[in-house]
RNA sequence: GGGCAUAUAGCUCAGCUGGUUAGAGCGCUACAUUGACAUUGUAGAGGUCAGAGGUUCGAGUCCUCUUAUGCCCACCA
């Protein structure tokens, strides 16, 4: 009995019990350094996106690094020196955000703190923070290189922030300049242009008298600091005051506005005029520029009404609308208020209204042409690494959203006056002499002894997350082994919600300071959703905590979940009900593992694909060779989805439903299921790396199965031997029916005579087992049924129903008039007639039968 | 306002370049079950492939329009 001796695995796969030491046999193997691996392929890296340092590890991540680990899984096994890259985001303005929150909860605030008080508060945080992030993302199984790990604020990468902006502003690429940005007064700094976010809100549409005009708008405050009137050229009612500077007044307070006619006026809409506010709208700053029209700061920073507010000054936004608007009334200058449908700017970390306004601030030059890269702009390299094919973006459509992303792109404004993050390296003289240097040592160099301080701005996030695939590997020392061994990167793979955010200006950077792409291969994962498609959140209450459900269904089956049924850029919904599902496939693996191992007397690897005679064996190893030519297909086209699905079918109904039971019946092929489990295992890996790992060791090689190669299909598939065993399994699968429709208890053994030429005896009396049915020689006087090779003498009959037999005929009907048809068969393949008339046979003969 | 995506069984999704009576998993129904697995097995019910036109011998699959949903972009005050 003791086979059992042969094998140590309990009867119910349970995760819990092995996750955590095989990942620290995995990470203490060394292997998830490429440097310990061998060299037979060229290497394959992937750069992990950093999760932000702030928090924990959503599904988002769990998905990314499920479709990560799988790809560097399957590229280590196929040889690739695999380097995945793993790091995090300082986050500035999220991570400060969130400090700033914890702080208010302690009822003090970062101006009480002081500067450097705040930032060591803000590296006590985010160091805990990591931690767990560390800890969540080895959870997910990940075969991450630790040694490599990387901070977009550690000093390395500091240094290659400063010199990306070195290098920029002696390129003429970065310059500070008087323009108008998004102010988050929330955050109290500037904002990019894709960090605006948009939300639709019911506003109130003021129309007010204004000289001898009407303007509306749905922020009248504003007014105060008109400086022009744009109409219409056509517009037949205000053409005789195109070119006028005129003085209005709004219920004391009194402004000189420019009229001049744009286009992009619309006549019909409110009045037709426009009154126009440069330092405080995007649009109306591009008026102002046009035609020359002067700026007036009417907000400041802390959204507060300036002195050229008059007596409004000192009040905040919303109160100055409330006073300005009960003046105007109250001076007979309000005409009417309409309820109005618009959309208001918010920040997209706070969601805070945002505030345009004019102020001095760093940006980097996007349309201006580098002499040392052909005269062409940041823009024009960006989109050319993608249209030459250089870099391939999956899927394809998102390559369209990129160019017309990029084309649209004005200049990035990349200074912020947040405290975390990196500080401008910018120094100022005394008397505002401006010195970009890389450290403070440099700048003192540079100012030749005079007294320099340090620009109090910090960069953009993203400035530093666009440094990513190359700052972690050496650069800007170019000579670094890292940096010349791995970079270009291989895959990009992150969700489409970053596009432009991070893939966009990684490439954009990447072109321009080391004239090559970052990655060859961006790939997009989709959002992940609840049952219902909605967006997970906490206010929503819907959200799954990944490591809640590793916790009740084990690492892999969540993978597989997040696997299956993913196509790049399609969102994904998950529910529970489906990691349940993939914990029972994990299961179900685990159990056919355990059931060969108990048939085995030694348990051992089988090196060549097993000689076989018997039909049936050849038929299964035909279609796993058949599986691993597909898997791999798909596996090479980032089809992750179709792979786990292929593998899952073949596991489940062609393995364990259909060979394993022949294999109970027949006795004697050990080795046939030793050969297929230990590839299976491997095909598995990428996808469940544990639960395969688990069931590997018990092979005892004393080898990992994640540096196992990935395994090859022998020669030519079989479509013969498949069929074969198709046909077996159909005629079983017909006596069963049979059985069930006559209410035959699956113990009874109705007797059944099998009539075949094609089908040997010992096959025969193997259908009749698995069907359970009992073989006679003796004639039932009855009309056989014709299944496959195979004429069936049962005493068993299914009654068709009236609405099958209708069915049937119908279908005859068509299949009839098809082969009626002149024109189908002149035209149609010859083939397809022929299976129609084969079909038509078979039909007829079925209802014939009834 | 522009663009993109999706629409197939109660639910989640396959269905490649047009040619099996449209498939899977979950759920549902019936039956079974103590030596791989109830995290199971066997069988079954369930769809006019969003709607309308068109191309074709033939359309879930191609074209046009319509509808619904979701997303992205956009300076309509």
């Amino acid at each position: 009995m003791d086979k059992q001796d042969n094998f140590s695995l309990a009867k119910a796969y349970e995760p819990q019990l092995y996750e955590n030491d095989i990942y620290k046999i995995w990470e203490e193997s060394g292997f998830f350094n490429p440097d310990n691996l061998k060299a037979t392929e060229k290497p394959f890296v992937i750069s992990m996106p950093p999760p932000n340092a702030t928090g924990i590890l959503h599904l988002g991540h769990a998905a990314a690094l499920s479709y990560e680990d799988l790809m560097i899984r399957y590229k280590r096994m196929q040889g690739h020196q695999a380097l995945w890259l793993p790091g995090t985001d300082h986050a500035a303005i999220a991570t400060q955000t969130k400090v700033e929150k914890i702080l208010a909860s302690e009822g003090t605030d970062r101006h009480a703190l002081g500067r450097e008080k705040f930032i060591e508060r803000v590296k006590e945080f985010v160091a805990t923070s990591r931690d767990t992030i560390q800890d969540q993302t080895k959870k997910m199984g990940s075969s991450c290189d630790w040694s490599r790990e990387a901070y977009t604020f550690s000093d390395e990468l500091s240094g290659s922030v400063n010199e990306a902006f070195v290098k920029m502003y002696n390129d003429g690429l970065i310059y500070r300049g008087l323009r108008i940005v998004n102010w988050c007064p929330r955050c109290a700094s500037t904002l990019a242009d894709d960090e605006v976010e948009y939300q639709e809100q019911q506003a109130k549409l003021y129309y007010i008298k204004y000289g001898p005009f009407v303007v509306a708008t749905t922020r009248p405050e504003t007014k105060l600091a008109d400086t022009g009137l744009a109409v219409h050229p056509d517009d037949e009612r205000y053409k005789d005051y195109i070119g006028q500077e005129i003085e209005i007044d709004l219920a004391g307070h009194k402004i000189t506005v420019k009229v001049f006619a744009d286009q992009e006026v619309d006549p019909e809409f409110g009045s037709g005029a426009i009154g126009v506010t440069p330092a405080h709208s995007v649009v109306d700053y591009e008026f102002a520029q046009k035609n020359n029209l002067k700026i007036i700061k009417l907000i400041d920073e802390q959204g507060k009404i300036l002195a050229s507010g008059g007596k409004y000054a000192g009040l905040d936004v919303q109160e100055a609308r409330k006073k300005f608007v009960a003046d105007l009334e109250q001076a007979g200058l309000l005409v009417k208020v309409e309820d109005y449908a618009n959309n208001l700017s918010i920040c997209y970390r706070c969601d805070t209204a945002i505030e345009p306004l004019t102020s001095e601030q760093w940006f980097v030059a996007v349309d201006k042409k580098i002499p040392s890269r052909q005269n062409k702009t940041l823009k024009e390299l960006a989109i050319e690494a993608v249209k030459s094919g250089q870099i391939k973006i999956l899927p394809s459509r998102f390559e369209k959203i990129y160019y017309h992303w990029m084309e649209n792109l004005y200049d990035w404004c990349i200074s912020r006056q947040i405290w975390w993050g990196h500080r401008i390296p910018v120094w100022y003289t005394a008397d505002q002499k401006l010195i970009v240097a890389h450290d403070e040592a440099e700048a003192q160099k540079l100012a030749g002894g005079q007294k320099i301080s340090q620009d109090p701005d910090t960069l953009d996030t993203w400035f530093s997350s666009a440094l990513w695939t190359f700052s972690t590997l050496g650069w800007p020392n170019v000579e670094a082994k890292d940096f010349l061994k791995f970079h270009p990167t291989s895959v990009m793979e992150t969700g489409y919600d970053i596009l432009f955010f991070w893939v966009a200006r990684m490439i954009l950077m990447s072109e321009y300071l080391l004239g090559t792409k970052p990655f060859e291969t961006v790939y997009l994962h989709g959002m992940i959703r609840d049952k219902e498609g909605k967006k997970m959140s906490k206010s929503l209450g819907n959200g799954i905590d990944p490591i809640d459900m590793i916790n009740l269904y084990g690492t892999d089956a969540l993978r597989l979940s997040l696997i299956s049924g993913a196509t790049p850029g399609a969102d994904l919904k998950l529910y529970e009900e489906k990691i349940a599902g993939s914990r029972n496939f994990v299961n179900k693996l685990w159990n056919i593992s355990r059931f060969i191992f108990s048939q085995t007397e030694h348990i051992h690897q089988v090196a060549l694909e097993p000689k076989v005679t018997d039909k049936l064996d050849q038929a299964i190893l035909a279609k796993f060779n058949k599986l691993i030519k597909e898997v791999t297909e798909h596996l090479d086209k980032y089809e992750f989805s179709m792979a786990s699905v292929k593998l899952y079918q073949f596991t489940w109904t062609d393995f364990a439903d259909s060979y394993v039971e022949i294999a109970k019946k027949q006795g004697n092929k050990e080795d046939v299921l030793l050969y297929i489990l230990e590839r299976l295992l491997k095909l598995w890996h990428p996808f469940l790396p544990y639960v395969t790992e688990v069931i590997w060791k018990q092979f005892n090689t004393q080898t990992l199965l994640m540096v196992e190669y990935w395994p090859q299909a022998q020669g030519k598939v079989d479509g013969q031997a498949i069929l074969y065993l198709d046909g077996v399994v159909g005629v079983i699968s017909r006596l069963r029916e049979l059985k069930a429709e006559n209410k035959i208890a699956p113990s009874e053994f109705p007797f059944c005579k099998i009539v075949s030429s094609q089908v040997s005896v010992e096959h025969l009396q193997l259908i009749a087992d698995l069907a359970r049915v009992k073989l006679t020689d003796k004639d039932i006087e009855i009309e056989p049924e014709k299944i496959w090779q195979c004429s069936i003498y049962i005493n068993l009959k299914k009654a068709m129903s009236a609405k099958e037999k209708e069915e049937l005929e119908n279908y005859i009907k068509s299949l009839e008039l098809k082969l009626a048809n002149d024109s189908f068969i002149q035209n149609a393949p010859p083939q397809v007639v022929e299976e129609n008339q084969k079909k038509l046979a078979e039909s007829k003969q079925k209802l014939a039968n009834n």
